[in-house]
DNA sequence: CGTTGTGTTGATATTAATCAACAAGTGTGG
DNA sequence: CCACACTTGTTGATTAATATCAACACAACG
């Protein structure tokens, strides 16, 4: 549906820096490696983020948006005493800018070496008059997004801490729509978040969701070769559970 | 920035059935009060809903969108136990139809009488091509949608019982952004949901919430006329609370 | 080779859920 | 108009799930 080509005034200035600057809003995982948003990334360098370092502070003016090309990073949203809550993972190809407002609504950072792409909101602007295309799948990533956040207040409104954690588990062995499936169930997945990271992600304290793996251990629902890696010895299971059916 | 004008192919043919149809995605609060949404709006005949009907059932084919033009419907979704987490309330104004999937992620009905007006999907892609500002209005909309998404995964996985209510209550005091603001403070607010309601949306139980709306009076928060009405008598104090800072 | 951060496990505390009872409305039909 | 059923809201007693506090194993790292 369009054609997103390089137009002369289009390119961006080198790799901007990156570090710790400002960002935009809302992306759970919607995977944006559509071709129209393929170009837009390929407009500005990716600039690397070490694990661990903040590219988005909540608060800040919201003035650029970003793309992730490559590793994760965790959204979140902070209480004043330092509560945390992470809205989402952003892996390879997601898209964080969706939500407008003057302030970012949520702080970003990377969980393992990252490199995301910068534009300004201005530049988006622009190359959203010059692509309508491109606005439309943006409504669509940002109609894949508003009902992952839905399911996800399901989850932390009424799942166990059994059902989030397997919840978390399936979602996130399967990548967001368009995507390429990256091993079927049986296979090892990553988790290059730490444990703290998926308690915060599902509402929980982290030794709930180390006790709670524990369990899906002994119930040979999977296995844990690592603590940051996942096999899945009963997929079929998880599922059920995560569902809410167990 | 704009201008849908109704064109001889944009009208609505006279109100149709909406008694309990399906509609489409995720709608909080985000009023669309926008002179194109307004248009929009007028192309098709309210319907009326009865208090305690659906018009929107989880799962069903997602075949149209609706436009909430009176009263409060809640958007909800269901575990197959009967557990269930209301995602939002649909107020006047507010847009259903934004997240796009092949069914509806959430059912949805109405607290108290309310008119909807509903349209097919086909005839939204219509009119977005033909009025290309309105899907740049839509994404404003979605954006805000997930800002208040993301507020509400804070509220549910992080924030305590009297937090919840207070944010809540706040919240539902000042309606979505672009909606006349209806009273200062101290006024009384009408809440045309039930406890259970707001239990299912809070992650609480119905006991909680109601224990909680006790402490809120005992603490001279607020006063409640009657179980559906408040007044907040410390407007400040209670956004403190929501904010987690008491 | 100590130091630090992360993950796990155990003991205990606490919040909110559950179970139960009752009060206050609301609507219906006699 | 009243009696009754039924829903909704409130309050109390108890339970259960998860949080909190604490200790320790282990790996990564300087």
């Amino acid at each position: 549906m369009s054609t997103l080509r390089s137009r002369p005034n289009s390119r961006v200035q080198g790799s901007e820096p990156c570090g710790s600057c400002g960002a935009r809003q809302a992306s759970i995982c919607a995977a944006l490696d559509d071709q129209d948003l393929r170009q837009l990334a390929a407009l500005a360098l990716p600039v690397p983020v070490a694990a661990g370092h903040s590219f988005i502070a909540e608060g800040d003016p919201a003035e650029y948006f970003f793309n992730v090309t490559a590793g994760t990073a965790k959204l979140f949203k902070l209480l004043p005493d330092g509560r945390r809550q992470i809205t989402g993972f952003a892996t390879t190809g997601t898209f964080l800018g969706l939500a407008v407002s003057a302030t970012y609504a949520f702080g970003a950072e990377a969980v393992e070496p990252t490199r995301i792409c910068r534009f300004s909101r201005h530049r988006l602007r622009h190359m959203l008059d010059a692509f309508p295309a491109m606005e439309r799948r943006l409504l669509e990533v940002a109609s894949n997004e508003l009902v992952a956040a839905q399911e996800q207040m399901l989850l932390l409104g009424r799942k166990t801490a059994r059902e989030r954690v397997a919840s978390f588990l399936v979602a996130w062995a399967k990548p967001a729509p368009g995507c390429v499936p990256s091993l079927p169930p049986p296979g090892e997945v990553r988790l290059p978040m730490a444990r703290g990271d998926i308690a915060d992600y599902l509402g929980l304290t982290v030794e709930t969701v180390s006790r709670t793996f524990t369990r899906l251990k002994a119930d040979r629902l999977i296995a844990t070769p690592s603590p940051s890696a996942v096999v899945f010895r009963d997929h079929a299971r998880l599922i059920a559970i995560a569902a809410g059916q167990a």
